[in-house]
DNA sequence: AAAATTAATGCGACAATGTTGCAATAGTAC
DNA sequence: GTACTATTGCAACATTGTCGCATTAATTTT
């Protein structure tokens, strides 16, 4: 199956691009023009299986998605670690890539790290 | 608020106790005689609460429960990782931790980290 | 042991998030 | 322009978890 460039997809990539934090559907939602929430789902999935972009699963279930930035085709990093602050809710990726060792016989095909707590903006004091 | 004790609770740990497995809503449900859904959610959101058990987030956003085994009351230790198999959807705590360094300013409440991929039974070949 | 207190339960309704089937629309290749 | 089919919007649905409220029952007090 061919993918089609639309202009759905092009706004959801530039909103995308436009922030340094991995983003919700709402958020997405919020900065588009009534494009349907089917849509924007189906889009983001389409990204994802694509390599365009990878998904954050929060703490409370709810996904986030953010560019695939040290990512070339074929070969994918996520082993890295993303924040969420339990205050602002923001979700944001780490650089640094964690070690992931498995027991014998296991294989891996993707690992979902977060850390929760509070941002540098959002932490007391 | 003081704790009671009840059959429901000493059920949902016994079940708890007895797999060596993280486990969700549905397959404590499964073992137990009609214990009602909202029950056994606020019973093992107690036990999270009291640190009796810590809860993971599973990628598809399903929350799984396993009992604290290296946890004193009060001193907890749950940066450690989590793996679920694609196949047979099993959770499991793997017992190395893992070490988190946060930017300046950044504080950590807790840590999710779920490996997903095929366990040693399922992996093909 | 009975009464009083209030935590725990069951029920139903609800909320949030994500997916799917289907008909209509619109990219893309020719 | 036509044909092909990926994409979209809509509505309905599925899943997971929570909440309010009346009832039940664990625990404490008398």
């Amino acid at each position: 199956m061919k993918r089609r460039n639309t202009p759905s997809k092009e706004k959801v990539l530039s909103i995308l691009k436009s922030q340094n934090y991995a983003m919700c559907h709402d958020t997405i939602a919020e900065q588009t023009d009534d494009i349907n929430r089917a849509t924007i789902y189906r889009i983001l999935n389409q990204f994802c299986e694509d390599g365009v972009a990878h998904r954050i699963t929060s703490e409370s279930g709810k996904q986030f998605f953010a560019l695939c930035k040290s990512c070339n085709a074929g070969e994918h990093h996520h082993n890295h670690l993303h924040f969420q602050c339990n205050s602002c809710e923001k979700v944001e990726c780490f650089k640094s890539e964690i070690n992931i060792s498995l027991p014998e016989g296991y294989q891996i095909e993707n690992f979902n790290g977060l850390i929760s707590g509070f941002c540098n903006s959002c932490a007391p004091n």
